[in-house]
DNA sequence: TAGATTGTTAATCGATTAACAATC
DNA sequence: TAGATTGTTAATCGATTAACAATC
């Protein structure tokens, strides 16, 4: 019985240890210790008790954590116990890739159907879901009770997305679209915006130092003048 | 001249501070200040002048910053002042559509290569950009000294390929393949993995309190022996 | 000059790490 | 019981926010 609601870095992390969890049972081993779940993660072992702390005592002091029921209580933790249905809002290239990576290799989604407003696309399929009209959108949302978008929408486009889908009952959204989307307060939206990614990965790639310090440099020379700023 | 380096939080903000450049730059806007960034960013005008007083003094105080002479700075901060070469590993749904997002849309990368082991994939192209055998890869990173790459092989095969790219000079990856790659130190791993992003957001799509209190329940009858635990 | 806004230092907040008592 | 490892409280660390002097 959590206080105040846990934070987003917690809930991060419980799909990191969900896919340990299901590798390890997948190799029989019944009982991991959180110094071993540091090993797999990444994180450390006292970060990992913490997180699973906020939610319940799930191990066994002296021995560690039974795998199969922690992951059986994190799944419900998460809300995986039972299947979510998602739809996806674009059918390009990445609505594409994402609605066939779902529909094939994520046990814990079904994928209900797949929205466009390209009549070329409109009518098929993407293993077997179907793609509809972006029209009939809020039909289908009332339909399964959808809670979950997924949108590749174009930039410009996205914003009013979501307007529409947050107004037929959508309250979580995965989004592609490189813009800032403004939603009300009970709606989550995570960004997953390969570009920028992509972008603070460069910085990196190359020495630091280096490029910092050439940028000083620059700086000497290079600032406009005040009365070029102003006028 | 940073004393320590730059913690990541902040790396990863410049690329939206950047595409908010870039915006304001095609709306002919030539002045902005921190509080108008913040309003665009949802970031605090505070935490946006600190971030780039990390880097220098780009303002006008009582003015604000120069949109042009900003961006500039910021892609020189990043090290997107000359196109970066990348590659794209994995020529799947995901490879396809990163490397045709990359190629159409993206300025500040080329993407020189995809790379993939199915023979009915090698020697096509996407968008114009050829899709070599797997077997070919040391040479490619050497002749065009690439240091960035996009890894979307399945999970099984993504640590071996990493071993090998880094090998060759690979320093930076953004990884798409569902597990955690073990690196050495001087090689940055920025994971994209969606199934984990979708998994987290699924939390925040029912009411959290309800689904916690009914764990609580369901933890008094449910967990298990110790008997059946231990042995 | 007065008004505005930056750049920077100090205060606060939250998250991570360390320590250890509880207990299997 | 002794050894091991959890669950939890306290200490530390780092990042965000607040405040304000500098200055355009």
């Amino acid at each position: 019985m959590p206080q105040r609601s846990i934070s987003k870095s917690v809930i991060k992390r419980l799909p990191v240890y969900l896919r340990i969890l299901d590798n390890l049972i997948r190799r029989d081993v019944e009982i991991i210790s959180s110094k071993e779940l540091s090993n797999e993660s990444g994180f450390t072992a006292e970060q990992i008790r913490k997180d699973l702390a906020y939610f319940g005592a799930f191990g066994t002091r002296g021995t560690g954590y039974n795998t199969m029921y922690l992951r059986e209580q994190i799944l419900k933790i998460i809300g995986l116990d039972k299947k979510t249905s998602i739809i996806v809002i674009g059918a390009g290239h990445l609505g594409t890739a994402l609605t066939r990576y779902n529909a094939s290799k994520n046990p814990y989604v079904s994928v209900k159907a797949v929205f466009d407003i390209d009549p070329a696309l409109i009518g098929g399929d993407i293993n077997g879901i179907p793609i509809f009209d972006y029209a009939e959108i809020a039909g289908i949302i009332k339909e399964h009770q959808i809670k979950v978008a997924l949108i590749t929408v174009p930039a410009g486009a996205a914003q009013e997305v979501v307007d529409d889908i947050v107004s037929h009952g959508i309250r979580a959204i995965l989004n592609f679209a490189p813009v800032k989307l403004r939603v009300p307060s009970h709606v989550h939206v995570f960004n997953a915006d390969l570009t920028m990614e992509l972008q603070s990965l460069i910085y990196y790639s190359s020495a630091e130092e280096e490029r910092l310090s050439r940028l000083q440099q620059d700086q000497d020379t290079a600032k406009p003048s005040k009365t070029l700023t102003l006028d």
